[in-house]
DNA sequence: GTTCTAGAAC
DNA sequence: GTTCTAGAAC
């Protein structure tokens, strides 16, 4: 019996008798408890000793705990691994558990213990706190009075540093056990389980919790403080440790993502309890339901239509990156069967040297039918690698599924689809007489046809492998991009069934954006019927007298070309679609598209055309920074547009490179960026041009950074291949992405505040991340002529 | 979208 | 005391 994994431990076990500790702890070995190695992983700052100190000073259910700290190791000077190891070493053999206190952030420098633990019998877990990088460095640079080796500024480029050298610690490095703590409530949870574990207790072996993706945890400070206020002066060492200092540290090179690399595979086991926490876990103790957010899915192609598993790796790591960059909340598990399976450890290295997020994309061996009640692991959805015909049978996948399924999935699929072909994805929801749903949760299938190597299968593209990724390509395309409009469709049911649910915030689809608006604003809209702000007011105002500023003439619109115009009062601040609630404020570029003649004497306007307005940003984030606001009425936003907007799409795309082109004429220097705000503020669908310098004294607060640097910005391409795809965007970014810490848009190095930040960029030389070295999301004086049509 | 400002963080 | 953020008002 052990307490509850991951969750409270609501029943702590009997308190054991108080005899010698040694002794007590050996009699336990015998009686089956066994000592615990905890590695804590997290850079200075993160709140190791902390924890380690709270679960000491807590810890009433007999076990006894050792902390074993590198700061505080030396006496005064700077303490050794070595040192470390031997008092590890020590303790264990007395039988008392430790707590490994020192940063732990790469394999490397977990190894040794982790081998230690397993000589003596331990069990050996991993506790890797993730804070956001910004309480970490607020926290190490406010120590520095106490140390002075690192002053402000140099701390937080060590913490940095250490994040982006960080490796998340894996099941596969001889962990039993490995917990994520993301906030107060992970860690005092985390605190409370290690300090209810009697002596003879046990915990589950998985890995459990999520790591971080979210804002900063404000609260996490609070409960630090909370947790053990002396212990955190006292313990809270300002002095790095020896391995913190070594010079590769130092070296670490910036990196595309500050995510930490490697593989989360879980093996399958049969332990109830561990099924149980898992269970748990896939419920979504946390803001949603991880379960309806997973993906399961097969390889494509390898196996029985041969295709190069090199290759086929290549793509579905790509694929995936794409994809998670894309949705934010959303998890794929590529599965196979065998724990030797070549495609899994391919797909596994090539992920972590990519450094893609383990906890949101990870390979499971066990069998894809079963993945619920065999391994644990909650994936609502699942892929099939399907035949053209799909019809059961043929052996792998395939058989197993629709065998899994029942003629209930037969049925199912043979409404949706007859055939297949290459490269595409159907959608088949699992009905839920299906044993596939009852058993497993399974509530879609999707079928995929991948390309086929095999000379005695249809459509045998006789190796001609240009061909084949490019079907694999699409048929991953595919398949994520059904996944996806899946689970927005499976989320704004849930949003039906409870507006308030908060999961419905997790994934924000185009229409779930707006329920949201009309629902929050409805009050609001009802009060707000104050006259229209002329559109730039302010601009008049900076311009002085004499300027061409834009404003509103009067209250009469003159113009009958505007097919609103009889309605335009009623709408002012609704807006024309729907209903949704735009404060008046918001309505200045709609103001501009409907009448665009009554401004075209402004220095503001460059371009007026009969489909879009170009437009000087009248608060520019950067030192160029254009939009290009489309003039049709009724398409507000990124929510609205529809495959039918397509060539509007493409041709605003194409004004915008003509003015990035423009500007670079000007200034060689500038890169360009274009896109769309994800939920923008103003109402008229507008595309963005804005040089990546960010140098302006209008750009002042992080929502205004993270609007320009996060995935809450969709890049034009990206946004025209998807409504091409898919028929409408999605919008996976919302009020969490523009509350993000703040980044470097090129290194990704977090920073405290905004000047900070600024002071930074200003320097920052680090190549762009590679996501935005691709499909010509960038636009430079070398970049070759981009266009969409 | 910006401006203003209280109060938190430094 | 000064800097900075975040929320409300517009």
């Amino acid at each position: 019996m052990y307490p509850a994994g991951g969750g409270s431990a609501s029943a702590p076990p009997p308190p054991a008798e108080s005899t010698g500790v040694g002794a007590k702890a050996k009699q336990d070995e015998e009686s089956g408890g066994k000592p615990v190695m905890v590695v804590l992983v997290g850079p200075p700052g993160s709140g190791k000793s902390t924890f380690a100190e709270a679960v000491l000073a807590g810890s009433a259910a007999g076990r006894p705990w050792v902390r074993v700290c590198q700061d505080t190791i030396g006496n005064n000077k700077a303490g050794t691994k070595i040192q470390c190891l031997k008092a590890a070493a020590d303790a264990l053999k007395e039988g008392e558990s430790v707590f490994i206190d020192r940063c732990n952030m790469d394999r490397e420098q977990r190894t040794d213990f982790v081998k230690l633990g397993s000589t003596l019998h331990a069990d050996v877990h991993a506790i890797s706190l993730e804070l956001p990088a910004k309480v970490c460095i607020s926290r190490a640079v406010s120590r520095t009075g106490h140390e002075g080796n690192l002053q402000g500024g140099k701390a937080a480029l060590v913490v940095n540093r250490m994040l982006q050298k960080k490796e998340t610690p894996l099941l596969t490095e001889g962990f039993t056990r490995i917990m994520f703590c993301n906030d107060d409530s992970d860690i005092k949870k985390a605190v409370d389980l290690y300090s209810s574990l009697g002596s003879s207790d046990s915990l589950p072996s998985g890995v459990f919790g999520q790591k971080s993706k979210g804002p900063v945890q404000v609260g996490i400070m609070k409960f630090l403080k909370k947790a053990d206020s002396s212990s955190v002066e006292k313990s809270s060492d300002p002095k790095l440790t020896l391995s913190e200092r070594k010079p590769e540290h130092q070296d670490a090179v910036s990196k595309e993502e500050n995510v930490e690399a490697g593989d989360c595979s879980i093996e399958v086991k049969e332990e109830l309890n561990e099924k149980a926490e898992n269970r748990k876990q896939a419920k979504g103790s946390g803001s949603y339901d991880i379960g309806s957010h997973t993906l399961a899915f097969p390889s494509i192609s390898t196996a029985d239509f041969q295709f190069d598993l090199d290759r086929a790796s290549d793509i579905i790591v790509e694929s995936a990156a794409d994809f998670l960059r894309k949705y934010n909340n959303l998890r794929l598990v590529l599965v196979d069967l065998s724990k030797k399976s070549r495609i899994l450890s391919l797909v596994k290295d090539k992920a972590a040297k990519k450094r893609i997020d383990s906890s949101r994309f990870f390979t499971f061996v066990g069998d894809i039918t079963q993945l619920l009640s065999k391994g644990g692991l909650q994936c609502n959805v699942i892929a099939n690698a399907a035949n053209w015909r799909l019809k059961p049978g043929g052996g792998g996948v395939n058989a197993a599924i629709f065998n899994a399924g029942g003629e209930a999935l037969q049925h199912a699929t043979k409404k949706c689809a007859d055939t297949l072909r290459p490269g595409s994805s159907v959608v088949v929801s699992v009905p839920s007489t299906s044993p596939l749903h009852q058993q497993e949760g399974v509530t879609h299938v999707i079928h995929v046809l991948g390309p086929n190597m095999n000379p005695m299968r249809p459509d045998y593209l006789k190796n001609d492998y240009t061909k084949g990724c490019k079907i694999l390509r699409e048929a991953y395309n595919s398949l994520f991009e059904n996944f996806a409009s899946t689970v927005q469709s499976y989320m704004r049911k849930q949003n039906n069934d409870s507006v308030a649910d908060k999961a419905a915030a997790s994934v924000i689809t185009p229409s779930d954006s707006k329920m949201k608006r009309e629902g929050s604003h409805e009050s609001e809209r009802m009060k707000k019927h104050k006259s229209f702000q002329p559109i730039l007011t302010s601009k008049k105002q900076h311009e002085g007298p004499g300027s061409n500023a834009l404003n509103r003439s009067g209250t009469s619109l003159g113009s009958s070309d505007a097919p609103n115009q009889a309605t335009e009062a009623g709408n002012k601040n609704s807006g024309a679609v729907a209903g949704k609630s735009w404060g008046s404020w918001a309505q200045a570029l709609y103001e501009l598209a409907m009448h665009p003649d009554k401004y075209k004497n402004s220095d503001s306007i460059l371009e007026i055309s009969d489909e879009f307005v170009v437009l000087k940003d009248l608060y520019p984030k950067a030192k160029k920074h254009v939009l290009v606001i489309s003039r049709m009425n009724g398409l507000d936003s990124l929510a609205d547009v529809k495959k039918e907007h397509l060539p509007l799409l493409r041709k605003m795309h194409s004004a915008g490179v003509k003015w990035a082109q423009k500007f670079l004429e000007e200034d060689a220097s500038l890169v360009f960026r274009l896109g769309y705000h994800s939920v923008p503020s103003m109402r008229q669908l507008h595309l963005h041009i804005i040089s990546q310098d960010f140098n302006s004294a209008s750009l002042k607060n992080k929502k205004h950074w993270n609007s320009f640097t996060t995935s809450f910005f969709r890049d034009s391409v990206d946004v025209i291949v998807e409504i091409e795809q898919h028929g409408s965007t999605t919008t996976s970014s919302d009020d969490k992405v523009l509350a993000m810490e703040l980044r470097c848009h090129r290194c990704r190095s977090a920073h405290p505040n905004i000047p900070k930040l600024k002071s930074h960029i200003a320097n920052c030389k680090s190549p762009f991340p590679s996501y935005l070295l691709q499909k010509n999301r960038l636009l430079s004086s070398s970049t070759e002529h981009m266009d969409c049509t």
